[in-house]
RNA sequence: GGCGCGUUCGUCUAGUGGCUUAGGACGCCGCCCUCUCAAGGCGGAGAUCACGGGUUCGAAUCCCGUACGCGCUACCA
């Protein structure tokens, strides 16, 4: 097996949508596969009828094809191993699960849902190991065959030998020991004909060659069933890691009660794939140096199995908020402004017709300012249109009474030229403060708050530049008009 | 209840017997830069390494026990 290029495979139950969680798990198989130079697998766990959700697989696959993470082999793309389909693969369960029942060590088993619950509740009650009692073999065959043949419906359970030892050795926790006293008689075909997730598990893992498996630790518990499932078809066994899992802020299991565990909540929030891959990246494992920020082919070359680490993480926001804003940083202009294209459309301003030069101007000033594409927008209004009201802490702490004298100067300084530059609104600004013998703030703090109606933002240069002469002057008035009213006791004089 | 896994700053983590007065990152605070806000740079607060016993000249690191947390205990995955 050491020497078979390696196989893995993320085998998620389609439940809806993509549990964080599971993209944790799909990444590291992934990150494992393309390090390994393996071949990653995708593979449907459809077999609960019951939990069947419509679209689910779709949604599913539209989620891991927007991170990025795509497989060699599964569902659309195929492979030799097909299908990937749990559901379409009930006929191979039943030929094994008839190939245990010859070598005696699976049963068949009818007994009702009401014996189960009141065999369980009397083990409750005696504070007994909860598992079935092995009823169902103390039946004689002729009986057994008879009940069959009169359509009665029944289980195939897994016959698990009293009294011995199963070793589950695990890549990350070492060996495990389980004493197959507590091993219950699993159920391996439900009476629906479907296979439960312990015989689809081993069976297809065997015969897709898969040589890994990398799953949450919640599996830990029933390894020794899947061990047992092996040993009994006498298969060679695949290498176990079973992942720390992911947690809520209170350390429980990281659910839907606690915040968003939908990969496209993230997504729709406006989080970057990126950040999101190298967040959840480091819920878990780490390189051994000490650098936080990844791409997708760093990770690659970095992963190994052996620095995954056994404490479950809690998924704590602030960290993905800053690496979002890491990753938008790091990402060209030019990609940026696709971005914010498509924000926009979905923006107040979708009809406004703005040039890709002044989203780009935008782009540069904002990059620094900006944690999500979004801000681009929601953080710098002003760039899109001018303010309708000026922040009221800043017209007390910056709008003097000399301010709407000095204002007038200005504009009237940036009327008398064309063609401004950057450089030109600094020239204005400092030549004007030098003549009138005024630090340049007195004129900067107004300017700004007349023109974007905010006390923060890009250096006042740029900004006055972006937003262009005409518009400027026309901010500059309305201001002078707006916040004269807002404080009638000041005065255009001095 | 039983079985299993885990336990280093608020959070993510480094650390595999001496290099550790326990390192980094996020967040928080301060300073610098500066026209503001960020970004960036520098610095700070923040962990008696869950607790108790051992082993050892020496333990976060090895052993045992306890506590706590979590997972599993379904004809769910």
């Amino acid at each position: 097996m050491i020497n078979e290029t390696p196989r893995v495979r993320f085998a998620p139950s389609p439940t809806g949508y993509l549990h964080i969680g599971g993209l944790r798990t799909a990444l590291y198989n992934y990150l494992f596969a393309r390090n390994t130079n393996g071949k990653f697998i995708l593979r449907i766990e459809d077999t609960d009828r019951k939990r069947y959700i419509e679209g689910a697989v779709e949604n599913l696959l539209n989620t891991l094809k927007w991170v990025g993470l795509d497989y060699d082999e599964g569902p659309e793309v195929g492979g030799d191993y097909g299908p990937y389909y749990q559901s379409k693969r009930l006929d191979i369960y039943k030929k094994y699960a008839e190939e245990l029942i010859e070598k005696g060590k699976a049963y068949y088993a009818f007994d009702t849902p009401e014996r189960l619950k009141q065999l369980h509740e009397e083990q409750l009650k005696k504070n007994e190991q909860t598992k079935y009692d092995k009823f169902a073999l103390t039946l004689p065959e002729e009986v057994i065959k008879q009940k069959i043949e009169s359509g009665e419906p029944y289980v195939v359970r897994l016959n698990v030998p009293p009294d011995k030892s199963v070793i589950v050795d695990d890549l990350i926790r070492g060996k495990v020991e389980f004493d197959t006293n507590i091993v219950d008689d699993q159920i391996l075909i439900k009476s629906d004909g479907f296979p439960t997730y312990h015989l689809a598990n081993v069976v297809d893992d065997h015969l897709m060659k898969i040589t890994h498996v990398i799953r949450g630790e919640e599996w830990l518990s029933s390894t020794p069933k899947h061990v047992l499932l092996y040993d009994f078809f006498g298969w060679e066994k695949p290498i176990f890691a079973h992942l720390p899992l992911l947690l809520n802020p209170d350390k429980t299991k990281l659910s839907k009660r606690q915040g968003d565990v939908a990969v496209e909540d993230y997504k729709d929030k406006g989080y970057l794939k990126e950040a999101l891959i190298n967040f959840v990246a480091l819920l878990g494992w780490n390189a051994g140096d000490e650098q936080e920020f990844f791409t997708l082919d760093e990770l690659i070359h970095k992963f190994t199995l052996e620095r995954v680490h056994k404490a479950g993480a809690v998924f704590n926001l602030e960290k993905l908020v800053w690496l979002n804003a890491e990753h938008l940083r790091s990402k060209p202009n030019a990609e940026l402004l696709q971005m914010l294209r498509e924000e926009l459309k979905k923006s107040k301003y979708a009809d406004l017709k703005i040039e890709d030069n002044k989203l780009l101007l935008i782009i540069e000033a904002m990059k620094p300012r900006v944690e999500f594409v979004k801000e681009f927008i929601t953080k710098c209004p002003y760039f899109y249109e001018a303010p309708t009201e000026y922040d009221e802490k800043v017209i007390k702490k910056r709008w003097k009474e000399d301010s709407p004298g000095l204002l007038l100067k200005l504009r009237d300084k940036i009327a008398q030229l064309d063609d401004l530059k950057k450089e030109d609104y600094e020239n204005i600004l400092n030549n004007l403060a030098e003549e009138l013998n005024i630090g340049k703030g007195k004129l900067i703090h107004p300017v700004r708050l007349a023109v974007s109606g905010s006390g923060t933002g890009p250096g006042i240069y740029n900004l006055l530049y972006i937003i262009g002469k005409d518009e400027c002057i026309n901010r500059i008035n309305r201001a002078l008009e707006k916040i004269k009213t807002t404080n009638p006791d000041l005065t255009e004089e001095n």
